[in-house]
DNA sequence: CGACGCTTTGAAGGCCCTCAAATCAGGTGG
DNA sequence: CCACCTGATTTGAGGGCCTTCAAAGCGTCG
């Protein structure tokens, strides 16, 4: 190790191994709605998905560009956001490989209603509106794992609003930081280190506040020795404290 | 008319037709999901429906109760309404004729996370678990009918999420009347009359702010003649200004 | 008519945003 | 390996939007 590196994060590397069949097969098995398929559907369902390559920072599709395919996550971290007219953006959403975005015509919605971009190096699936149409035609169970899926996603939607209207800002971002590290978290001696560069920009899109006003929150936490962080990443030392706060 | 009353709003009156078997079909096959259905596949899911009467203001279910029953709205409307532990309330949504709430668990959640309550006098169809799952697997447009249905309801709650990290008030409270409005409204005369009790508290809690502060916003657009308002009544004379306010 | 509950209005204060500038970490190129 | 440069983070001061607390006004219903 001769390099200065001081973050703790580590670095995953996208590497070739990461879109073979077998990891395709292993990811794809993972979205909530191909759990019930056996390996052989799997095999079929697998061969309608086209798999790219993207890198840190780029687009992968813009709000209000035409729906035209459902994505899977295979490898990386997706960032999805909102931008509203005032410039202020929000960040809706962060994945982990595993989840599903996009969205397609057949599902209701002609164009993305938001911003998706690879927040780290990715590797995606993707399928289009008439593949993915055969699929639930032919699978009555996976159109219900859907709905169940986006019956999650409303649910945590309207939890946030309920934090954006009701509670303080430290209160919300407490909040935010445990659900981020109850995604991305892994232990790591005796802290649970958030593994996801997250700016304080990042913080405040999610939270909706200002980058200033996260930083001040998370000096805050820091002084209460209830967090270590650094430049784009935290690692939270006591989660006892940090629920307190978010339920006080 | 001997009465007193000053109210613009029609006051319908919850009586014995409303739950007739033709109105019962009509307001199933209004249900976005149900469209697809032909005259005879309707009479067979409406088999499966059971009619409940609800006075105003009682709770047709509880926050945090087991979700037992899928329920369609006929007559009335209905209000949903988070509590938080701070004691303040949102509301989420509120319900004409023809839309659906409450959840099952084979819709992936297992409990209400919201309060649904009668706003007006009500007729409600209630369907379990077992014979909704019926359907489902016997007909897979519904399901796909249903994912949108969901779709949209996500994308109106990342709206909101928008409107409460990023606008001021006065715009989020014009923003809502206009959606009330669009939901709502009944032309009358030269103006835009929102047919559904609202008071300022229902506002307030809509919108994440105050009973007073949502007074004095609409005091405001009343002296401003965009609005005419009154206890528990909103008409809007001038839609145009309207708009620009939420949009500025 | 009388009372309850919805609505309005006022005043004070706090939370958070805005603007501005300094500090710092990490990557780059010499 | 070091100096520099870019972009992230921190810190401060000031002010505005909204909440909170209080009290008066007024519509509706019994």
């Amino acid at each position: 190790m001769t390099s200065r590196r001081t973050t703790p994060l580590a670095q995953p590397v996208l590497q070739s191994h990461h879109c073979t069949i077998d990891t395709r097969l292993e990811k794809l098995g993972l979205v909530t709605f191909f759990q019930t398929l056996d390996r052989q559907s799997l095999h079929g369902v697998n061969g309608l998905f086209r798999a790219h390559h993207v890198r840190q920072n780029d687009v992968i599709y813009r709000q209000h560009d035409k729906a035209a395919y459902l994505r899977i996550l295979v490898f990386g971290a997706v960032c999805l956001l909102h931008h509203t007219e005032s410039g202020k953006d929000i960040l809706i959403d962060l994945l982990q490989p595993g989840e599903y975005f996009g969205t397609l015509p057949l599902l209701g919605e002609d164009h993305y209603s938001e911003t998706a971009y690879a927040h780290t190096d990715c590797c995606i699936l993707a399928i289009n509106g008439t593949d993915f149409e055969q699929i639930l035609q032919s699978h009555p169970d996976i159109a219900i794992a859907l709905i169940g899926i986006n019956a999650q996603r409303l649910k945590k939607a309207r939890d946030t609003i309920r934090h954006l209207a009701s509670s303080p800002v430290e209160k919300r971002i407490a909040a935010t930081l445990l659900s981020l590290a109850h995604k991305f978290g892994i232990k790591k001696d005796e802290e649970l280190l958030v593994q996801l560069p997250l700016s304080r920009k990042n913080l405040a899109d999610i939270t909706g506040t200002t980058t200033e006003t996260a930083s001040r929150v998370m000096s805050h936490f820091q002084d209460e020795r209830i967090i270590k962080t650094g430049r784009k990443w935290v690692s939270i030392t006591n989660l006892d404290a940090l629920k307190q706060v978010s339920e006080h």
